[in-house]
DNA sequence: TCCGGGCTTTTTGTATACCAAAAATAGAGT
DNA sequence: ACTCTATTTTTGGTATACAAAAAGCCCGGA
């Protein structure tokens, strides 16, 4: 049975085929290296070509897939290059959301749901329910990002987020709990306004995270 | 006269709008706050509505336009909080691409357009040519982020090099001498291999640009 | 005069049909 | 097996149409 748009028809059409093919891409339903004709989505998801065609660029300029002139979209292929570049480009925006976050908790400002997401993730680790953790896990960075109050940081992470949930979906991750207490200390810092503790927190967290992800990665890619 | 688009006929249509129409927005000639309606472009550029959205999604994406759902695209209103947003950025992005770029160069990669770039910058500044000497500049900064090797950050520069060039259109520069000096050092610390010193030198250069440009904005923006 | 509610117009989002040109593919000949 | 050509497929684009949502307008009432 071919996945239709039969649900909410009062959503745009084109954000609900980005969302269905970034779904079929993130699950392996859309093979790396695989191209992805605009007539053959448009037949599968009962919507013209136009929706097609947006949900295509905004899957572009997310990383998901690479289009070529004349040749149309193609599932990219995942590399361990592309993981260290992402890696090295969250060290880059995520240490200063985490510093900024702290320092804007420090003058005052609201601490957000950065408590909230780390107590349900404590939750969801008891409870054993791991695309929870996961999902709340990316969540909390998001957060981060979010209480930094840089709108263009914000903008300028979201390809990021894609593609980490892409990957952190194809190599596993280490242990639940050990990023857990990382977050917990992670926030505590800039609950506390400790701007610098904060940065440098954010920083080993996400490097720590770096080679984990490039040996699960190395073995599915190289079976 | 309206401008259409009787130049090469072999380049996608999008992006010829997508050029055109950020051009009218760099000079100003379509003011912060204007509707930008498909029709109306279309029929002005004489093309289909199809490249029109294409070009304003791109628009959009490269922080020049903002959309609302049935309500079309509107040119952006530039605050000093998007500048210094921008700056925040740039510092983050900007000052690791340098790092990489000096740590490439000394590990053996050629070391691109860099010193030629400079050369050239001193002949527009000789000349007196302004408009080259901007784009000269903003081409030496892309050229360290290109040098850094990493894909996924030239790629997430992009949208900051737009705005860049909004908005040192709008607020004049500090002393172009001054600049080119900067950048020269900054030119030796990266062909010389020298890693941190092009960290903090890349750092000081961008911060420096902050205030001029805030100034430069606030003059034109209040009247 | 100013305000608010309903009516009209405009504009977006999408569908459908169609076309030229480039790519991919199949096929024929060597 | 290999290359060159012919056929099919696919993209990028145009034109047109239409429902529904916004925006604008008008008019009556406080």
């Amino acid at each position: 049975m071919p996945e239709t748009l039969t649900g909410r028809d009062d959503e745009a059409r084109a954000e609900q085929v980005y969302q269905l093919v970034l779904e079929g891409i993130v699950a392996g339903r859309y093979e790396q290296g695989v191209r992805l004709r605009e007539r053959e989505l448009s037949e599968l998801y009962n919507v013209s070509r136009i929706p097609v065609r947006e949900a295509i660029q905004r899957l572009e300029q997310d990383g998901f897939v690479e289009t070529f002139p004349r040749r149309g979209a193609v599932v990219r292929k995942l590399t361990l290059t592309d993981v260290n570049e992402l890696f090295d480009v969250r060290l880059c925006l995520e240490t200063f959301a985490a510093r900024m976050a702290a320092v804007r908790v420090a003058a005052g400002e609201p601490g957000g749901r950065l408590q909230e997401l780390l107590d349900d993730t404590r939750q969801a680790i008891d409870d054993d329910r791991t695309d929870d953790v996961v999902r709340l896990s990316a969540a909390f960075h998001a957060e981060i990002v979010r209480l930094s109050g840089n709108r263009l940081l914000i903008e300028s992470v979201k390809p990021l987020f894609g593609r980490m949930r892409w990957i952190f979906g194809l190599a596993h991750n280490r242990s639940n709990e050990l990023q857990r207490d990382e977050h917990m200390e992670l926030c505590n810092a800039i609950l506390g306004g400790k701007a610098d503790l904060a940065y440098t927190l954010a920083y080993s967290h996400i490097e720590l995270g770096r080679e984990p992800v490039l040996k699960g990665l190395a073995e599915t890619l190289g079976p």
